[in-house]
DNA sequence: CGAATATCAGTGACACTGAAATTA
DNA sequence: CTAATTTCAGTGGCACTGATATTC
């Protein structure tokens, strides 16, 4: 069956429009937006401090943007700023305790509701949408200029 | 290749990320925003006029979501709103010419550019990443009474 | 001085909910 | 009266650009 181009664009559109719906309504209780969690996972898996713009790069957004969403968790108590000792203009993240333990909580409750996004999927359809996604939409070229 | 859950996710993120900033790019020139566009598009491909709520369950979008973006189409032209004759509570819309002749400008556009999403891919490779999609976020059962 | 790093201020795009008006 | 359809008003999430302060 052929698949057009605009029909599986359309798709996307709607699978993440539903994702994102999801993902809102589950995070919500915990009082952390989508955005905010996914900031927290980048901070989690560096173990040790990271940098402002080093939380923009990994998750392809602005510098200012970033500062913004880690307002947010400095607000909520999951990650503190400090400054680092080595270079003076820049800001070291780290989670708090609870910023650890509710990673910990987070990951527990996807895990044991089995309600994971593409958890319908098989390990080895997972590879496949993997490498797919990964060959889909190349990096900007020219996003390095991003402000 | 092991791919867990979290590893998709985050890829998915990053792609529905750059696509949503590309076609922004992309259908800036052209005075539309991509949510924009998809309501032109859902006009556009159902011959005739489509009521509001018809383009809101196309969009998965609750109505009065639905409202704001025809608005803008209104006011950019490209649309028109008329009274059903049949059902005087619904309002029906069709594409001005102005907006037939965008939707094709754009269709031409993008097939001109070579640059479409998705568009480094096979036609296979569409149609798998089609099904996969299909299958890894169903639609939310609970999403009749969307406001 | 030029480059890097983070932040402040303002804005745009998008979808949601709750309440209201109109009509079936 | 109940239900359907659309709209009004307000709000939340998220990312952007431009300008600024500080430091290398």
């Amino acid at each position: 069956m052929a698949v057009t181009v605009a029909e599986v664009t359309e798709l996307f559109w709607q699978t993440a429009h539903r994702l994102r719906r999801r993902s809102m309504t589950d995070l919500a209780p915990l009082g952390v937006t989508p955005a905010q969690f996914r900031a927290l996972r980048t901070v989690a898996k560096a173990d040790g401090p990271v940098r402002m713009g080093e939380i923009a790069a990994r998750l392809d957004i602005a510098p200012r943007s970033a500062t913004s969403l880690v307002d947010g968790l400095e607000q909520a108590g999951l990650i503190a700023r400090a400054a680092d000792p080595d270079n003076r203009r820049s800001v070291l993240v780290v989670l708090t305790p609870a910023g650890v333990e509710l990673t910990a909580q987070l990951a527990q409750a996807r895990k044991s509701a089995g309600q994971q996004a593409f958890g319908k999927l098989t390990a080895a359809e997972r590879a496949t949408l993997f490498s797919l996604l990964s060959k889909a939409i190349p990096p900007d070229a020219d996003r390095s200029e991003a402000n």
